[in-house]
DNA sequence: TTGCACAATGCAAGCGGTTGCATTACGATT
DNA sequence: AATCGTAATGCAACCGCTTGCATTGTGCAA
């Protein structure tokens, strides 16, 4: 593969008058530019990005990290939406995106590490924040370009991040439930030791307090993401009779359809009977018996935001402020819910 | 960010030795071992991997070009599942992947190059081919490793590739729903420019003409993976009465969603009136009503094949004979196909 | 004619590792 | 004591591109 310098050599220049022809931030006359260029063309020349990267210390990479053993990051399509909206950002901007995969969550920063470490990228979007590893600690120190899909834990002020308003949209589609009539209503978390779901349940209690209805601790549960999470939730609290809920609010559309199908066993009527609203429009959300509600979370949108603001800090010659953003959710109502039984 | 060099003079070594240590191949000291190695913990020192890189002329990474303005290739969870095979494969082996965005089929070709030629990566994964555009020869041309996941037009005979096996998969699809008594049987099949469609037609045909069946033109109809797609399929078969066809194979689930979508407004019953298969499983299968019967394409397990191909082919002294892999497809039989009404 | 400003290009030292070959040190052999 | 083999380490060139500074050449003013 030619180099820069053949491509001088053939033209009978210096190998720097290459270069600037290539990068075109210098002027060069335009005989010579036209000998540069015919002689590139001959050898078929084309800049090596490594050598590059290694003396201009930049990569035009940004990296995410992704634990490819959990399916639930697939299923629920999060992390394809993710990829999606950072190619969607990145493109134009004529950056890559590199991708490492990681068998833990503790992994996750490890890799993550690894790559800013060794300077395989300019900086990093970081979208499987968890509460039980401090990941925004070690980036920090680390002291390299980041970008958090996720809020982080709130003694961290000032981090750049791009988040759903996962608590006031949880609030609002309670409030309409409430609204609807409904007065007992179940919470059907995540994963506990996600940080999302601790949003969800705040917006949860705020909703209800704020109605005046106060939450019974028998109408929370946690699924784990995983559709059997939502059969079980119902499993335990139809047996709550009189006190049984009237609707499920779950963190995921999995939980939400295990949630119709514990009701469907039980015969329970959804929506005439129990309201079902799940979250993140998920491929299955439309095709499901009720269509389910659902509340969307633009995860490709929040990941585009993420890689333009990454990119904006790569590039910029001074430290940026941190930006904090908050997207919105956006309910999308199906035939899964609607007004409480009278 | 300390550097090889800042460590020997710390250690007191040459930088020679300080990179020996951290290679690990060749031998040193046990005691210059100590003290290198402490001097790089107490600097807090990472080898570089874009000068080791530079250096050795290899990046540990593969690539992939993701037309990534297509929801289709996401919506059918196409994308994604490859992504999630190359970093299952990838991951073991040191391996990361970049991934290059590209807003056109043909863009893709350009993105693939730019990042060959720029030595971005060790090898490609492609994973987009379409028969309008000769990516394969272009490849061949650069000289670099590349795997194909699809099968590349015929007269490129050693090229290596890995595909599901889908003339033989349709066919059997088709034969099967030849003995459950179906005689008039449509194919609903993709986009005709990508190569997987030719395939799947033929198996069809091979199917029916073995069957001593002859395919007519009207059952056959091209749908680009579309639910829409598949609900104007029906809408211009249903109209040819008695021989309109008792059975539907669609080359996706989203087409086959929209057979059913076609079907059910016309208050014709399926499976008992009428049967409709899908292909690849997707998240939605399941979930229709009735639910989906569907082969299962292991896009999966093929990248991940894929992507040990070619990092074999990459690690390998001298060139590899080329490979030809052939994966298999399941049906997974559920409630939208059965027997032929009487 | 001399001096000077300015545009175009050349020079060479990096960027941070790797690696073939040379050198050193030391115990073993004769 | 001289010779030699071997293990451990040093030396320096190299991977291919970038860039601050030096040099050259040209036109124009004095």
């Amino acid at each position: 593969m030619a180099t820069i310098r053949d491509v001088a050599a053939q033209a009978g220049v210096n190998p720097s008058t290459v270069s600037r022809v290539f990068s075109g931030k210098a002027k060069i006359s335009e005989q010579t530019q036209q000998r540069v260029m015919s002689a590139a063309e001959a050898l078929g020349f084309q800049p090596n990005a490594i050598a590059r990267s290694l003396s201009v210390r930049r990569t035009n990479t940004i990296a995410v990290v992704v634990p490819h053993i959990y399916d639930g990051y697939f299923d629920d399509s999060f992390f394809p939406q993710i990829m999606r909206g950072l190619l969607r950002a990145a493109y134009p901007l004529d950056y890559r995106v590199l991708v490492g995969g990681s068998d833990s969550h503790v992994d996750v920063i490890t890799q993550t590490f690894q790559i800013l470490r060794s300077h395989q990228a300019d900086g990093i979007v970081v979208a499987s924040s968890r509460l039980d590893v401090d990941t925004v600690g070690a980036l920090v120190a680390q002291g390299v370009p980041f970008v958090l899909i996720g809020k982080p834990p709130a003694h961290y002020a000032d981090v750049t991040w791009v988040d759903a308003d996962n608590e006031v949209c949880t609030a609002n589609v309670v409030t309409q439930l409430i609204h609807q009539g409904h007065r007992r209503i179940a919470f059907v978390g995540g994963d506990p030791d996600v940080a999302v779901t601790g949003e969800r349940l705040r917006g949860y209690q705020q909703a209800m307090t704020t109605a005046g209805l106060t939450p019974c601790e028998q109408w929370i549960d946690y699924g784990y993401f995983a559709e059997a999470g939502g059969y079980k939730a119902v499993e335990r609290m139809l047996p709550l009779g009189d006190h049984a809920p009237t609707a499920y609010y779950a963190a995921n559309d999995l939980m939400a359809v295990g949630i119709l199908r514990a009701l469907r066993e039980h015969n329970i009527v959804v929506p005439h009977q129990v309201s079902v609203i799940g979250t993140n429009d998920s491929a299955e959300a439309m095709h499901v018996v009720p269509a389910l509600t659902t509340l969307r979370v633009p995860y490709a949108e929040m990941a585009a935001v993420a890689a333009t603001l990454l990119i904006d800090t790569i590039l910029a010659e001074e430290a940026l402020p941190p930006v904090q953003q908050v997207v919105p959710c956006t309910l999308i109502e199906r035939q899964s819910s609607g007004p409480a039984a009278a």
